[in-house]
DNA sequence: GCATCGATGTTCGACAGCGAACAGACCACG
DNA sequence: CGTGGTCTGTTCGCTGTCGAACATCGATGC
């Protein structure tokens, strides 16, 4: 069932996910789509089947900057299990596939009526923020190299595949560095033979690198 | 009563927060005491009244980096109402002073016991969620001088003081760079009688110099 | 007064990333 | 089959930060 692909739903006990089922919408996110504005309502949330989201902040005069990544491991929306009905950053999917959906009313009946689900939410919630806090020290420390290959590595272990649609404008939105610094360092990867990429189509040849090679 | 010097208690009815009181230990918090370390135990919870206290991610190989700041407005140890008994940053004071602690015991049977109280910190906990992703924007995009008026306007606004003790030294830990430039940019404050400092002690001139001057 | 240690001042070459500009490659569509 | 638009390759000078090394200043204790 592909409900299961998401890891924070498949930590219930099989009663609660079935009891909790019944408010899931099965949907296909797709490239590009905004879930979240920071600041606006949340109206619903969503459980990444096999798709990624990517959590981004907005400083004015900048580019966007890329703080987190949501995949089958989590779900969107965790400000609504906190009591706060907005969103601190821009939800944006970087990669389509199937999610469950859940409307806000739905999800915060469920959070008081199916007692496992609060905890599995807190828990990934508190995984989120040292993400976050994680990202954070990479952003500054490292150089874009190194971060574009953390972001190849997090993007293919969330997306259970090798190969994605994401052109270098777009990961340099990502990373918060300019377009010409991402075609550089993915040319050095191609030459290495590490990845393949063409026209918006990103493969990463390598299966076996590994994210632990990056320094993180 | 300098209890009450804590927004976050501040908030709660002052039915629940006298019932809360009785598990709150007044503590002085030196310059230098670490509350936390990453993945290690959280033993109790603590709520400045007048004091600072940095969270630090500790990437390997690098310097320490700043991603969050707690003063009076908030509480150290959230991740215990999150469930999760780690912390993932280290917590540093960086700014001595009067605080109140509960070990974690008798807060997490105040969470069941007082229901304001979960609702006040989950709002806190956004909050934190947003600060981390606003600076980890702000380490990636602004320069030193920058970084630091951040620093020192966010600082007053906390301590409620002009004057703190801090070196350049232990600065550039907190925006992750190295020594020289944060003495180059504070020179550089203080040719302009925004600030005034010597050997570790730093005092902020104009007490009309507003945070939302420094690009956020 | 003097030694010592910590805090701050100053300078050097090296380099990553920036902004800008432009060229070539490839695809979709008419 | 051409054409326009998107994606990628490449270059330029410039600036901010790095790492390192060394000088100076001020407080503190003896």
């Amino acid at each position: 069932m592909a409900a299961l692909q998401n890891f924070l739903l498949r930590s219930l006990p099989r009663k609660d996910y079935l009891n909790l089922a019944r408010g899931l919408t099965p949907v296909t996110l797709v490239f590009g789509d905004v879930l979240y504005e920071p600041d606006r309502a949340i109206r619903a949330v969503y459980f990444p089947s096999a798709c990624l989201v990517s959590l981004l902040t907005i400083p004015e005069g900048h580019r966007a900057l890329e703080v987190g990544m949501v995949g089958p491991e989590g779900m969107l929306g965790v400000p609504l299990a906190l009591g706060v009905a907005e969103s601190p950053v821009r939800a944006l999917v970087q990669g389509g596939g199937p999610a469950l959906r859940m409307s806000k009313a739905r999800f915060l009946a469920a959070l008081r009526a199916i007692p496992s689900l609060q905890p599995a939410v807190f828990a990934y919630i508190y995984a989120l923020m040292g993400q976050i806090a994680q990202t954070a020290a990479c952003n500054r420390f490292h150089v874009v190299e190194a971060r574009l290959a953390r972001w190849l590595l997090m993007t293919r272990d969330r997306m259970s595949a090798g190969e994605f649609r994401m052109t270098h404008e777009f990961l340099s939105h990502m990373l918060g560095v300019r377009r010409e610094g991402v075609s550089e360092a993915a040319a050095g990867f191609q030459q290495q033979h590490l990845i393949e990429y063409s026209r918006g189509k990103i493969r990463i040849l390598d299966s076996t690198w590994p994210l632990s090679s990056v320094t993180r």
